[in-house]
This record gives structure tokens, sequence and C-alpha cells, in this order.
RNA sequence: GGCGACAUGGCCAAGUGGUAAGGCAGAAGCCUGCAAAGCUUUUAUCCCCCAGUUCGAAUCUGGGUGUCGCCUCCA
């Protein structure tokens, strides 16, 4: 399988350190706020390189992190009278509660930044050791400029990055490149050899990928604004400290824009996760993310979701069979026709493609597609069981129905034995004004030789 | 200013040398009491513009134009 590596801008071929086995951590949310419509870009893209990869037989460690200590949180917590871990704990419930929603795994691996900060202290004291890093007024700052290979991974010569640089007010350091390993912070921090402090957030990432997943890892993903600086530090602090190779495989994923900018909390232009479940379902939003491919800009319209709305019904409401699990799926031409696309850097738009045809072909009644369709479909992170009708839907269809009726009903039984008797009849305006006024309230119903069927819409 | 990416039908989008996947929307037909769903057929002589390389380019090269991103926290 094939991946583009932002580290060397090529496509390359994929091979893990250890045969079969997959190391790949993610990048995950600084928890204080909504996650939003960016962040379920990155989270479905890399679920999608999860699964995939377990698919294709790997054993895969994935892991991401939790980043519960950093200066936002404080603020809210500050504001809002509460202490920085009830305010991170109840944002990462919410998060945990939207990447449950849009039904991506868990990851193997969920790490919190203040519980590895054991770790973390050990690889600043390292850096300082081998000259990397040095303390001053209680902060400790990486010495940027010992580490030749700085600005690979962005692509920035060093001496550009020199002319934006600055030392803000109260900051001893040496260079205004250096970065903060760690911060002196006499009411939130922790002890450590330098004092009382918390760590910079990029050495949060290089710990706690060092204590899950080893010194050198297979995959390292995030979203392309994380290149730079966060995952260029990430590589002077882990390849400084640890004398080797950090990550063999760095990818990044593009952004979602709104009205063709980055929607992004800094420009205030973000949709919530939450926000957009109450309009679409998980299916839709995964659709509308892997119709594109995972480096491109996704631009968010309403028009493309509707429009994602409905390809994904016709995915996921094609005609269901039983799952034949005896079917040996990897010597079919769907398969073969998948993994190709999927293994060109994850081409999810082609391998879709093959998922459509699926549906047709399962439509027209043909043996296996359904089976087929399924299993490709899971891998992506589709969902195929069709949504019930609530107690709340069921209610708000009697009553949409007695008010059109004039006419009292208990049960959505007894409105459909009605509607039935009525069309036995051939008494036509009675059951074009059932199904109306449940259609009024999102509910189709579906006449079919074998009956009548209620589904949501 | 430095670095990088993108420009394909009404909309979204794949396609990196051999003659334009797929989805949505639209049209016609079948099915249906009517619908919904489904099925069939149909929708780009052409891929931002100009020049070049080639037997042959949306695809390669050069030059434009336009859009976006990173260089500060950000998925």
């Amino acid at each position: 399988m094939k991946l583009f590596n932002s580290y060397t801008n090529t496509i390359e071929e994929f091979k893990p350190i250890e045969e079969n086995k997959v190391r790949m951590y993610v990048c995950g949310p600084t928890v204080y706020d909504y996650a939003h419509l960016g962040h379920a870009r990155c989270y479905i893209t890399w679920d999608v390189l999860y699964r995939y990869l377990k698919f294709k037989g790997y054993d895969v460690t994935y892991c991401r992190n939790v980043t519960d200590v950093d200066d936002k949180i404080l603020k809210k917590a500050d504001k809002e009278g509460k202490t920085p871990t009830e305010v991170s704990q109840y944002w990462y419930h919410q998060f945990e509660n939207s990447m449950k929603a849009l039904n991506t795994l868990k990851p193997d691996i969920e790490p919190f930044a203040t519980k590895t900060l054991g770790e973390m202290i050990a690889m600043v004291k390292d850096l300082i050791a081998n000259g990397f890093a040095y303390e001053a007024g209680g902060d400790v700052y990486f010495r940027v400029k010992k580490f030749k290979q700085y600005g690979y991974l962005s692509k920035q010569p060093i001496d550009q990055l020199e002319s934006g640089a600055r030392i803000e007010v109260g900051e001893l350091k040496e260079d205004p490149l250096d970065f903060a390993l760690w911060k002196k912070d006499e009411k939130f921090g922790y002890n450590s050899p330098w004092g009382v402090g918390r760590p910079g957030w990029h050495i949060e990432c290089s710990a706690m990928s060092r204590k899950y997943l080893g010194k050198t890892i297979d995959i390292h993903a995030g979203g392309a604004d994380l290149i730079f600086p966060h995952h260029e530090n990430e590589i002077a602090q882990s390849e400084c400290a640890n004398g080797c190779k950090f990550v063999n495989y760095w990818l990044h994923n593009g952004f979602v824009t709104i009205n063709k900018e980055k929607m992004s909390k800094s420009l205030g232009n973000f949709l919530t996760i939450d926000d957009m479940l109450k309009n679409y379902d998980a299916n839709t939003l995964r659709l509308f993310i892997l119709t594109n491919h995972y480096r491109m800009p996704v631009e968010f319209s309403d028009e493309a979701l509707t429009s994602a709305q409905a390809g994904a019904k016709r995915l996921t409401n094609a005609k269901q069979t039983p799952i034949n699990e005896n079917l040996d799926i990897q010597s079919t031409e769907e398969y073969k026709a998948f993994v190709e696309a999927m293994d060109e850097d994850l081409n999810t738009s082609k391998a879709l493609a093959v998922l459509f045809d699926l549906a047709t072909r399962a439509n027209k009644n043909e043996e296996n597609a359904y089976t087929i369709l399924y299993k490709l479909g899971t891998t992506l992170g589709f969902t195929f069981e069709k949504a019930e009708l609530s107690e709340d839907d069921i209610k708000k269809g009697i009553a949409a129905v007695i008010a059109t009726l004039e006419q009292n009903f208990t049960t959505m039984d007894e409105i459909l034995e009605i509607r039935a008797k009525a069309r036995a009849e051939k008494n036509w305006e009675i059951a074009d004004k059932i199904r109306i006024a449940l259609d009024s309230v999102g509910i189709i119903v579906k006449d079919t030789k074998d009956g009548t069927t209620l589904e949501l819409k």
C-alpha cells in the first residue's frame, strides 16, 4: 500500500517496522470546547486508515492522546471558577460522545497528558543532559539551532523562520526560535526538577508516543495545520532525546473550509459536530468527507451535505440480504478494486465508486452483492443498521394523523389498519391523507407487495 | 516576503501520457391506485488561459490568471 509521506513529500510504499504490525499515533484534541467539523474530518480520516489497516490484516496499535493541560483549559477554568480537571473531564466526555456518534472506533490507547508527566520530565532531562535544552528561570527551552534538520518537515528554511520569530515579554530564551519544553506555572503547575510548572504542548506528544509506542513509530498523523510548529518540534525533541528516527510516515489531512476559508476556532466560522448531527446522520458526514481525497480541502456547504445525504441513503438503503459469512471476499473483483483504490494513498473516492456499484447490484438481487457491500462499507466506517422509529417519532406521527383525520387513535398499528382497509376499498383520499400526514413529520410510508412499511426520512 | 497546494459537466468529485470513474441534481421510460424506494436509458468532442514536447496530453515542460493554506494557538 502506498501513502503520501509529508516528510519526503512523496508517495511511498508503506513498510512497517515490524512485519504485520503498525504503530500509529494521531494528535488528539485539546479538550476545552466543542469538537467541530474540522475535527470530524481529521478523526474520520484516520479512523478509516485504522480500519483499513486492520482490514488488511495488520496488528495495529492506534494511540491518540488527550491534551488536558493547556493555556486554554486553564483560562476556561479560571473564568468558570472550576478546576482544570473539571473542565478537561467535561470536554473530554463531550469529545468522546461526538466521536462515538460519528462511529469512529476508539483508539487502542488514549493517554492523558497529565498522566504522562513522568515521561515528559524524563525526556526534558535527557534533552538538557545532551545539550539540546536549557533551563532559564524555571522554564526549559529547546535549542532549535542545535538540531540541523529543523524545518525539514515543514520545508521552512531556517533563516525564514528566524525572521518571523520573536521573544515574548518575560521569556528567557537564548534564541527567538527556541520553544518551551517546560513552563513555569506556580498556580496550576506540577513539581519538576525546575520548580513548579507545566509541560509545553509539543513535548506531550513526543513523550506519550515514546511511552506507548516506542522510540520509532510507523505512522504519525494529524491535521495539516500541525506541521508547523507542532510536528516539527516533536521531531526535534524526539530525535534529539532518543538518538534515532522518530516517525517513518508523516500523514496529514486537509482542512474543512467554509466560504473558502479554513474552518477554525480562531476564525469563529466553525460548525460543531453536535450541531451537524442534528441535521445529518453519521453516514452522511462520513460520505461527505470521504468523497474527497483526504489531503484536499473540503468545502462545507448545505448543498454538498444534502447531496451526501442522498448518496449515503442510497448506499445504506441498498436491498439487504443475510450476510454470507462463507463468501471468500478476497477473491471477488470488488474486493480487488476496493483494495487497489485504497492502496493508492487512501483513494476513498474511487473506493466509494465500488460501493455504489455494489448497491445497484444488491438492489438487482445479485447474489453476494450486499455481503460485499456490507463488508467493504463497514471498513470505511459506514453503518447499515436501519434507524428504528423512536417512541417520539411514533407519537408525533399519531398526533399528525389525528389532526388531519379529526379522529382519535392510540397506536400506529391502528392507523395502519385503517389505511390498509381504506386502500382495499380504494378509498384513496383517506389513504393519502394518512401518508401525507406522516410524511409531514418525517415518516415515509412505503407500500410494497409485501405490505406497508414506515421509514424515517 | 519565504514555503506549499489547488483549478475537470448545473453542483461535488476521481483520473498523472492513449482518448473523461462515481455521487447529487435534471430529463425520459418501467414499476405503483397515487407516491416513496428501486430498475433502465440519458446529461463534458472535452478538463482555467497561452505556448511547447509527443504519433498522441486533462495528464509532461515553460509562462500567465485565479483560489486557498502554512510561516502565531488551531484538526
